[in-house]
DNA sequence: TATTGTTATACTCTATAACTATA
DNA sequence: TATAGTTATAGAGTATAACAATA
């Protein structure tokens, strides 16, 4: 954060007017992704303290609750391709935080483990999450956010898939 | 869709067991996340039926809603830097969807319009994200998504604005 | 000096193709 | 032949710096 102002062309600036965003503030697909690049925005902000990103975060969170797991379940779990997930896993690794071993009985596979570090490191951020999500529960109340989990769970319940795709 | 089936190496595999998520599953950043995944994923199917991509139908809609309005608010309005707006509605402008248009007083600025084409497709696109949003309404209801949108809202409402940032 | 629009560029996320070593 | 992990690479989306024309 030592960086001079310079001449920064890009600041947002304040609309002059209200500018109607007619059927979009009746999409939930649209307020979906506002809130979540809302609360991203300060997840993200957190976890930068320790440079730790979201996606890294949650490998970390899944390794610690299914150690030994190996990395094509933990990506698949997480939502991310084996393929990026490589890259990811290398860095958490060069870092100390988790670990790659062998798996008895097939040597292609590797389970992942989490080091002490990173097992304290995790406490650590679990504790900033905790704080992050309280931040945003004030604003709706404990039945509120009950309420939008739940209501978020039934709207993506693979069982209600929708007929496309 | 022309594409011959290859080696695709890269489909997601179902998990073999059941993976403990801890946390995660508790954080409404995760939730928002993989809601807006799912309810994207569908969007973007549907609208790229007609080559168009939610950014662009967003900016149509405000475009329509708010005729004139210089890019500087439109972009702003749906949360884009100017600079990546510039290709954004350069491609618009190329299609014949939408057009810019000088502004009376001030020879910097330049006013958004849609064409005739531009109106006569949105309105095929809005009645895409009708069918869409009606899919994943009847999942929660009526009431739920009412709800639903209530409590988004008031989640990223800049009156409750977390502490830093 | 400040603002509108623009170009060039970089970084992150996500996606596909193709390889290796094992099974 | 299929699977686990990997590499290389390409595409979106988003970010900063810097410029010309105009205010």
């Amino acid at each position: 954060m030592t960086k001079q102002p310079a001449i920064d062309d890009n600041a947002i600036p304040a609309p002059d007017a209200v500018v109607d965003l007619g059927p979009l503030s009746g999409l939930t697909v649209y307020a979906l992704r506002n809130a979540q690049i809302a609360l991203n925005k300060d997840f993200q902000h957190i976890m930068a303290q320790h440079d730790i990103r979201p996606a890294q975060f949650s490998v970390l969170e899944v390794i610690k609750r299914n150690p030994g797991l190996r990395q094509t379940q933990v990506s698949f779990s997480v939502g991310m391709k084996t393929t990026n997930f490589v890259p990811l896993l290398d860095e958490l690794e060069r870092r100390g935080l988790a670990a790659r071993r062998p798996i008895a009985g097939d040597r292609r596979a590797r389970g992942l483990f989490l080091t002490q570090p990173g097992q304290d490191l995790l406490a650590q951020l679990e504790q900033l999450a905790t704080e992050h999500e309280a931040r945003f529960v004030a604003r709706i109340g404990a039945d509120g956010r009950a309420q939008l989990l739940s209501l978020l769970h039934r709207l993506t319940d693979p069982a209600f898939d929708p007929p496309h795709g």
